[in-house]
DNA sequence: ATGAAAGCGCTAACAG
DNA sequence: CTGTTAGCGCTTTCAT
């Protein structure tokens, strides 16, 4: 009893239902339906009197009888690993602009990266019926993972993935990006430039890969392998990388890193007292606060994550409301380099 | 017809219903139900083979349907102004994580700080019969807001603000992390220093206001109002507001400023070639990447945007299950000043 | 320990 | 144009 005071405040009357409308406007179930969804025709007068009913009794409609009844909650998932990264937090907000704005509500998770967590997600998000999904899934190849999101059978965007699914996705051009950010540096005569990027597993990382050895192969100039590092997203992983690949026999000259990695990147960098750009050039795979800030600003690769949630969201919405075209869509949003003061000709 | 087709794939059977594995497993709904809930006694071997049933048929529970029923969603409403913002993805990602260990989903709105959409989205949770509801209003002392809000009788936990309404909240302690900064500064010597900071309509305005006077009070040290700028919580505001400040007659020879608004005051800073810490110095309300980054290191205020979530998130928590204490709670985490090398004594 | 039956609040035929 | 009715899939008495 006393526990229920603080759940619920004693003046909370029970909501009222379509039923106390109907009688209070003295019309049947039916007609106050119809008042609700807006539909054919309703006398006027009739209309504004369940309006009246409505408003007196401080109806609001149910959504879950609703989504009982149409099987449809207008609800979306989203799965991202980690909100409180900037790349994700950029685009769910975008995405829930849009969804928004079309009545549809956004459950979100985070999934940690944890495949474990992941299946308990899709298998909650079908639990919760939500009518359709926007999510970013660690690895793109694993079939567990894979046979859930199909069989949701119900549309999915991927936001920065891809799949063979015939499922949508929304992602950067992330190849286009590094290749000219590696070509950039290339150009500037750096033969040992060291990679850090996110795992092989996901479209950035791969994509990132191909840019940055597509640039090397067009200039005939070999990639050692011992420069790329896959295997980390944060900056303390930026920072350890960094270090080994700085101190390391053969050091690079320039040094590319995602602008997580690039934070820790910053700091070895800061450890091993080298001044940038005479001892290292460095370009940043996105554009924060940091890359902007840091003294000498970073030359970086630009994009749009907000752009990409948004996109992730109207294909949905085109999915959800049936006017999407017929195959899978996959969509590239530009990636540019945007050069500021971080990059120097290679002292070689 | 078509269009149906990529909403739902051609091989989704429709979803099996309580009522198959009841047939499937020769027992009734009753006993399906009862094996679904681990309630109480139902044979060992009777619940294998409504077990059995449940995987054969693929069956999932649906939340919906169980929603209907019990009047329980299982879902919290959160509504900020903005997820893209560091401070609130750090704390609405904490926060779904505790809600997610405990079986509840979170939806996702942002306000945008409109009123309108305010009420909106208030409307929205009360429609979606939300169990809770975690927020951070944009105005504390709006009536209709906080007549909403009250309106809604459930659980609600309020994410850096007050009301007196009777209803939780969780937040910083802002008043000391202003209070510790002004000190600092006024200790070393400073008589005019600047505040930028958020509006005085919410509490982390508020308190850092107060705490800004009263270090300044403690010393007797007057406050000159037109160095105080409340008015935006953009970067730009910040650069703006620095500016001016800094070209003024009277310029200070300290600022304080949200971490936001000091990217864009370190854009002043620089595009008027001020050094750092000689010429003004700074001290940043939240610690960031930049903050950490820039030359020199910004002394700043320090908290945890993640425990407020999570704090927030356990709270509500507590009322759901009716654990909470009796009156409102109102948590205050706190908040340390962080010694970095961007204060010098005053030249004055 | 299990079954039968009554709805939760709403929408969508179908009648009239 | 409006009323009546049959469920959507589930939980929960109440019997047995």
């Amino acid at each position: 009893m006393s526990k229920d005071r603080n759940r619920v405040p004693p003046d909370a009357r029970p909501r009222a239902t379509m039923r106390e409308v109907a009688r209070s406007a003295a019309v049947s179930l039916g007609t106050v339906s119809r008042v609700i969804n807006n539909k054919q025709s309703v006398r006027a007068e009739v209309r504004a009197r369940v309006q009246a009913a409505m408003a007196n009794l401080g109806y609001v409609p149910d959504a879950v009888a609703q989504s009982m009844r149409t099987q449809a909650t207008r609800s979306v998932g989203c799965m991202v690993s980690d909100v409180s990264n900037q790349l994700f937090s950029r685009a769910v907000s975008a995405a829930e602009g849009v969804l928004h704005r079309s009545a549809y509500t956004m459950i979100l998770t985070n999934s940690q990266d944890s495949k474990e967590r992941e299946i308990e997600i899709l298998s909650l998000f079908r639990r919760r019926r939500v009518d359709g999904v926007i999510c970013s899934v660690s690895r793109e190849d694993d079939p567990e993972i894979v046979g859930l999101l199909g069989g949701l059978g119900l549309p999915v965007v991927l936001l920065e993935r891809t799949m063979d699914l015939g499922v949508d996705a929304v992602a950067t051009d992330h190849r286009s990006g590094a290749y000219q950010a590696a070509s950039y540096l290339l150009t500037l005569g750096h033969r040992r430039i060291g990679l850090i990027t996110v795992s092989q597993d996901a479209l950035p990382g791969r994509e990132r890969a191909r840019g940055f050895e597509k640039a090397h192969g067009e200039r005939k100039v070999p990639v050692d392998p011992a420069l790329m590092a896959f295997h980390g997203f944060s900056a303390d992983y930026g920072y350890r990388t960094a270090y080994e690949f700085l101190t390391s026999r053969h050091p690079p000259t320039a040094l590319i890193a995602g602008a997580n990695q690039m934070v820790g990147a910053l700091k070895a960098v800061r450890a091993l007292k080298l001044s940038i750009p005479r001892d290292l050039s460095l370009i940043s795979f996105g554009d924060t606060d940091v890359t902007e800030l840091f003294s000498p600003p970073l030359t970086c690769v630009r994009w749009d994550p907000a752009a990409t949630g948004q996109m992730a969201a109207e294909v949905l919405l085109s999915r959800l409301d049936g006017t999407a075209r017929k195959g899978p869509l996959r969509m590239a949003l530009p990636a540019e380099l945007v050069l500021r003061q971080s990059c120097a000709p290679s002292p070689g």
